[in-house]
DNA sequence: CATGCCTACGAGTAA
DNA sequence: CGTAGGCATG
């Protein structure tokens, strides 16, 4: 790749603080990627440098457009290599390393995600006896009242004071130290532990922070207007000799989990001598995309230009329908048409704010034998019979893993919650493969046993298909056969896996996969928070409609400008071809018109959406 | 105490 | 639309 100017000046720039502030389409990922192999070209070791991201597939991105420049480059030993990786991911790998530093029981702790954390909430409220009904009490917004504290490093009273209203404070203040408990017993951190627990250690521990700051002298952070206060404490503690981080305002769109720009705008007077770079040249969109998109954000302070470097033409559509189902239908024959047209299925995304405003999409796709893969919203770990099949393997892995020991236990016929729990209760001390379990579930420790003996991943889960067979049918009834199917790709997904069980459950609860199967000729269908950092020819935005964007839970004024923001990644996305649509009546019938943040005059065209469309022979394929 | 049926309510973005 | 939780029953 041939670097402008501005790109090359980042690339050699060696100062100890170094702030890039890119627009969409800059090249960002690029530049990165190129001060990255530039350093181990001039003989750093690739061990010496962390490259953290915001998403897996970026981190994915960059580490093999590293590999691929540095290719020729001798590796110094077998352990030189490029750590790159989210916070989340690098955390989990710092942990394993060394749980009981961190305060853990030992290193066979589980990562529980969002549904998991739920069911804690609501043990606690239980144990606290706290009337779970009481609105004030929800499990959700506790969870999100505590998350958003560690996030921003924020009072837990004064948040929960202020949520609750003081006289409950207390009350909720022994609720979370019970959650914690609940926690610390089972051996399960959620997704904050695994942040804070890093975060603290450093601060605690200055021999491990020295050893991390010996370990990294370079860290890149990328997407840095989407750190939060939390992120920022780790950066502290990691304290690099050389520092990067790479951003752009414009583009912050995870303020809901405590994000803050003030973290890259006030980065100059927090790094005093830091320099300051701007890449400004847009090589990805024709003028009119970039046109609109500087349009969406012009009522942004910190609204920076963007100009079209191709200098190339763009196709803007703006398209009404009826009805979601004819939004979609107008979309699959768009794609069919493009494709028949000899367009690459891998050159068109469907965009959306929302995931369920992608589930219509879906149906109208597997009919139309459109394939697609899906990024955000809802994934393969969230349905019900991968959690109860999972459940299993988290006992084996984690003997103390009460939460999933519960769910194990509940599948089996006659073994309600009642009994699970009191089965629970007489193995406190934590060896789930002994003693006496109830009815059906007698012979459950010789399962998990077996389970813990394979040889390999792929053997647990075919020993464990087996045996969860029975049970999936008999409390799934009609749609067991589904469920089962399910299951069935998930275990084939085992077996093309190397690594071991926890390999395999770190990656379920941190590289939460959507979809396995990510056949060449699919189209990508993707939340616009999963689309970040991404781009395609043709780009599509579906549920542009004024009920629909922005998200009718944004009310205050922040929150509406960082739905501005969010539509403005979303165009950002496309090179050539943008289309964006809505359904003029929604689901529940109400009529709504086109979304406010779009330009006034935009020229809407009222589309019906063809009946017969020509399946194609290039389309069809599984999904 | 498990289970099945009924009703009422809620529905965001990610790791 | 889907599911979580309440209530009656076995």
């Amino acid at each position: 790749m041939h670097l402008n100017p501005a790109q090359a000046r980042v690339v050699a720039a060696r100062e100890k603080r170094l702030l890039v502030l890119a627009g969409a389409g800059t090249g960002k990922t690029a530049t990165s990627v190129h001060w990255v192999a530039d350093l181990i070209r001039n003989g750093t070791p690739r061990s010496a440098i962390l490259m953290i991201t915001f998403t897996r597939k970026a981190a994915s991105e960059m580490a093999h457009r590293v590999e691929r420049l540095i290719s020729n480059v001798p590796k110094r030993g077998a352990h030189d290599t490029l750590t790159v990786g989210t916070y989340h991911a690098v955390a989990s790998i710092l942990l394993r390393q060394s749980a009981e530093g961190f305060g853990l029981l030992n290193g066979r702790f589980t990562t529980i995600d969002e549904s998991e954390a739920q069911s804690i909430w609501k043990s606690a409220l239980k144990q606290c006896s706290v009337d779970s009904k009481s609105p004030l009490f929800s499990p959700g917004k506790l969870h999100s009242n505590y998350s958003l504290v560690r996030n921003t490093c924020a009072d837990l009273e004064a948040r929960l004071a202020d949520s609750f209203g003081g006289n409950y404070m207390d009350q909720a203040v022994r609720v979370v130290r019970n959650y914690e408990e609940l926690k610390r017993a089972a051996n399960v951190v959620d997704y904050d532990d695994l942040l804070v627990l890093w975060a603290q250690r450093m601060g605690r521990d200055p021999e491990y922070a020295a050893k991390l700051r010996a370990r990294w002298p370079y860290v890149l952070v990328d997407e840095m207007q989407d750190n939060n206060q939390l992120n920022q404490l780790i950066l502290d503690g990691l304290n690099p000799e050389h520092l990067l981080v790479v951003g752009d305002a414009n583009q912050s769109i995870y303020g809901f989990r405590g994000s803050d720009v003030s973290l890259i705008v006030d980065f100059p007077r927090k790094h005093q001598g830091a320099q300051i770079l701007r890449l400004e040249d847009n090589y990805r969109s024709g003028q009119a995309i970039l046109d609109l998109a500087n349009d969406i954000v012009s009522k942004e302070e910190a609204a920076l230009t963007l100009r079209s470097a191709k200098g190339s033409e763009a196709v803007l559509d703006y398209r009404m329908y009826l009805t979601p189902q004819d939004e979609a239908n107008g979309l699959v024959a768009w794609v069919k048409e493009g494709v028949l047209g000899g367009k690459k299925p891998k050159e068109y995304a469907v965009l959306a704010r929302s995931s369920r405003f992608l589930t219509i999409l879906e149906i109208a796709l597997n009919y139309h034998q459109v394939p697609y893969k899906k990024y955000g919203g809802q994934t393969l770990a969230d349905s019900a019979e991968v959690k109860d099949f999972i459940s299993f393997l988290r006992v084996v892995h984690n003997p103390h893993d009460r939460i999933a020991m519960l769910r194990a236990l509940t599948q089996f016929p006659g073994i309600g919650e009642g009994t699970a729990a009191k089965a629970i209760m007489a193995h406190q001390d934590g060896l789930f493969d002994e003693g006496v379990w109830p009815g059906a579930a007698a012979d459950l420790p010789v399962w998990l046993q077996e389970i813990r003996k394979a040889p390999n991943l792929g053997q647990m889960g075919l020993m464990l298909q087996e045996r969860i067979r029975p049970l999936i049918l008999a409390n799934y009834a009609k749609e067991a056969e589904e469920r089962l199917g399910t299951i069935n790709a998930l275990v084939n997904s085992m077996e093309k896996m190397d690594g071991d069980l926890v390999t395999f459950l770190d990656g379920f609860a941190i590289d939460r996969k959507t979809d396995e199967f990510h056949p060449d000729n699919a189209i990508t269908v993707s939340t616009i928070h999963s689309a970040k950092g991404l781009e395609w020819d043709n780009v599509w935005l579906i549920g542009a409609g004024s009920t629909q964007m922005p998200h009718p839970r944004a009310q205050f004024e922040k929150d509406l400008s960082e739905e501005r923001r969010l539509l403005y990644v979303a165009v950002t996305r496309a090179r050539s071809h943008l289309v964006i649509s809505f359904p003029s009546e929604n689901e529940r019938r109400q009529g709504q018109t086109a979304c406010r943040m779009l330009p006034n005059n935009a020229p809407w065209k009222y589309c019906k959406a063809e009946s017969g469309i020509v399946r194609s022979p290039m389309m069809m394929g599984r999904r």
